[in-house]
DNA sequence: AAATCAATTCTTGTATACAAAATGTTTGAC
DNA sequence: GTCAAACATTTTGTATACAAGAATTGATTT
């Protein structure tokens, strides 16, 4: 017997999910997974208390356990909830973040730019990451950084169809080049509004999300 | 055999903890919870992997799982989340708010202040909680207020100590007035603002906080 | 033919068994 | 007396076994 396996296994699933190989309802084989992972039951199972409490999962007593896709209300509630979370760490990074960071959300910015002048969806998608995950950890409160880098996981499948349009390549990073500058300003408020803009799903991109989730329905 | 039985040992543990039975650092003793609790390793192992995700629990492997009680940064932190969380319900809240539930929080306010009156710690603590939980599902967001509610509840034990002082109860009710008057004049700004100051661990909160903290310590 | 009930089959939930790692203890050497 | 190594014990992680609830199928009845 080897190290615990239930977590690895946990994740595994769980990218399984992201990757969009199950629908909303699905049931989760405990069987068929153990075979697939080559274990026993058990450590699925544990695998699945795992899943459940991060919602990706529902766990329904004598019944199984099945996959729990957000539907469009519950989308737009998770994107609402991200754009508060980055407002905050905006708010606090504003008057908490390091120079050495500044640099860095420059320079992640910059490979952003050149990733949208190249044309490349993958490298924007890469740098854009950073430069978020960057501002969460400049909030200097470890907590909020755990939650708002869980939660901003969790969105990734969505986002991603998300940024496909050119033009919202560019007014996005417009935008970053605002926050960095609220950031270096000190200007909190600034910051907050910026970042709350900045991830909030309204008009056009709320369009876009809708029609990604008409595909994946099918 | 009857129903799952995980989950209830999951909410009984977490209770446990809560209440104040393991310090920091302690393990939980498989064998001994499976006894207690008169079953085997299995639900209890269950339960473990659900706690670990509330950060309640660490799991080392091959180690056991251990009580993560957090320490002063670790609890000023969840604390300023809670803030931003309330700020965010607020700010919702002020455009989203049922007529009927303005009556709720005044409600909640008056019975709040007779509490106050009276000398009535447990009373003013059971309608300050009901107060804040409206705004939480006033906000019009049942994600956002779920994870509102799941901080608030892990805060709970440590909130409990706080508020003991009368100077203090008073202070709190004239925010709560302000918080009341924001909404119903659909002030989101100043709902998220009156509310984030009204969470926020400052000044004299901070000093009680810490001291109860050291005092759990011994 | 539709519906209902019973029996069979599946699947979940829990207990037990067993293997490997970690911990504790005894024994021996210096 | 102290340190170290080998052995014993404990404890975790996983597999298997078994029991009970759910689903399914087939037979019987109306």
């Amino acid at each position: 017997m080897e190290t615990r396996r239930a977590d690895s296994i946990a994740t595994q699933i769980e990218e399984m999910i992201f990757a969009g190989g199950y629908s909303d309802g699905d049931r989760l084989d405990e069987v068929r997974l153990a075979e697939q992972f080559g274990v026993s039951r058990t450590p699925i199972r544990e695998a699945f208390q795992r899943l459940s409490l991060t919602g990706l999962v529902e766990l329904i007593p004598r019944r199984g356990t099945f996959v729990r896709q957000p539907g469009p209300v519950e989308l737009l509630e998770m994107f609402e909830v991200m754009a508060e979370l980055e407002a905050a760490c905006g708010r606090f990074a504003a008057v908490r973040i390091t120079d050495q960071a500044i640099e860095n959300l420059r320079d992640a910015n910059a490979k952003c730019q050149m990733a949208v002048d190249a044309g490349d969806a993958d490298g924007y998608y890469n740098e854009n990451e950073r430069f978020h995950l960057i501002i969460y950890k400049q909030s200097g409160n470890a907590f909020l950084e755990q939650e708002a880098q869980r939660l901003h996981n969790r969105l990734k499948p969505f986002r991603r169809q998300q940024l496909r349009l050119r033009g919202r390549m560019s007014q996005s990073m417009a935008e970053h080049e605002a926050i960095v500058s609220a950031l270096v300003n000190g200007d909190a408020e600034t910051a907050a509004n910026t970042l709350r803009g900045h991830v909030a799903v309204q008009g056009e991109k709320f369009q876009n999300l809708m029609a990604a989730l008409r595909n994946a329905a099918e």
